[in-house]
DNA sequence: AGTGTGATTATCT
DNA sequence: GATAATCACACTT
C-alpha cells in the first residue's frame, strides 16, 4: 500500500536480473523475475503468517521455496525488511555451468534455452526444493546462493503470469532482460 | 503460433 | 473440499 515499499520491492526485482544462481557444479544467470509484495492479493503472504509464508516476513535475501500444482517447485528470494512480506519469484535463467546434468534432469528440453525458461523448469533442472527453504542466499553456503553478475543493458516489463488472485490489477511487476529474450518464459506478452 | 486440458499434492478454508 | 506464482502435450489455425 505504501509507495516507498513498492519502489523497494520493484527495485529488488530489477536488481536480481543478471545475478548468478550458484550451486556446486551449477551456475545460471537470472533473466526474468516477478515481484510479490504486501497488500498484494496475488502474494501468498497476503493473508498473513502461515508455516509456508513465514519466511517472507523474515529478513531479505532468504530463499522462499514452495510446491504447487501437485508437480512443481518455485524459487523466490525475500526482499523487504523483517515484518514486511515481500518476495521475488525467479522465473527464468541462462545456463552457464552444469548443462549436462541439467539435461539429465530435464530430458524433455530440446535446446539449452529450454532448460531454465520457467520457474518450475528452473527448479527441476537445479533440484531446488523444500530443503532450501529459508536458506540465506547472500553468502556462499556451499548449497545454494547468489553472486553479483552482469546487469542487463535494457529491462522490459509486463504483467504477471498465471495468477488466480491479483491479476485484475494488471501490475507491471514482471521484469526481464531484453537481450536475453530467447531464454525468458512464454508468453512474452500477457493480455 | 495459439488454445485447452490433465497431472497431482501441500496448503488453507 | 477447493485451490494453485506450472508444465507438457494434444489439438487447431
Amino acid at each position: 500500500m505504501t509507495h516507498s515499499t513498492d519502489a523497494e520491492l520493484l527495485q529488488a526485482a530489477k536488481d536480481l536480473l543478471g545475478q548468478h544462481i550458484v550451486m556446486p557444479g551449477f551456475r545460471a544467470r537470472i533473466v526474468e523475475t516477478e515481484a510479490y509484495g504486501p497488500a498484494d492479493p496475488g502474494c501468498h503472504a497476503y493473508r498473513g503468517v502461515t508455516p509456508r509464508t513465514q519466511v517472507m516476513f523474515d529478513k531479505p535475501g532468504l530463499a522462499y521455496t514452495y510446491f504447487t500444482y501437485g508437480n512443481h517447485w518455485m524459487f523466490c528470494v525475500t526482499c523487504l525488511k523483517p515484518g514486511t512480506a515481500g518476495a521475488i519469484l525467479i522465473r527464468a535463467a541462462v545456463p552457464i555451468e552444469g548443462h549436462e546434468e541439467m539435461r539429465k534432469r530435464r530430458p524433455k528440453a530440446k535446446k539449452d534455452q529450454d532448460l531454465l525458461n520457467g520457474p518450475g523448469k528452473l527448479c527441476a533442472a537445479l533440484q531446488i526444493n523444500q530443503s532450501h527453504y529459508a536458506l540465506d542466499l547472500t553468502q556462499s553456503n556451499g548449497t545454494l546462493w547468489l553472486e553479483t553478475g552482469e546487469r542487463p543493458r535494457k529491462i522490459r516489463t509486463g504483467t504477471r503470469i498465471g495468477l488466480a488472485q491479483g491479476k485484475g490489477d494488471l501490475l507491471p511487476w514482471r521484469f526481464w532482460s531484453a537481450e536475453d529474450e530467447p531464454h525468458v518464459s512464454r508468453p512474452l506478452t500477457n493480455p
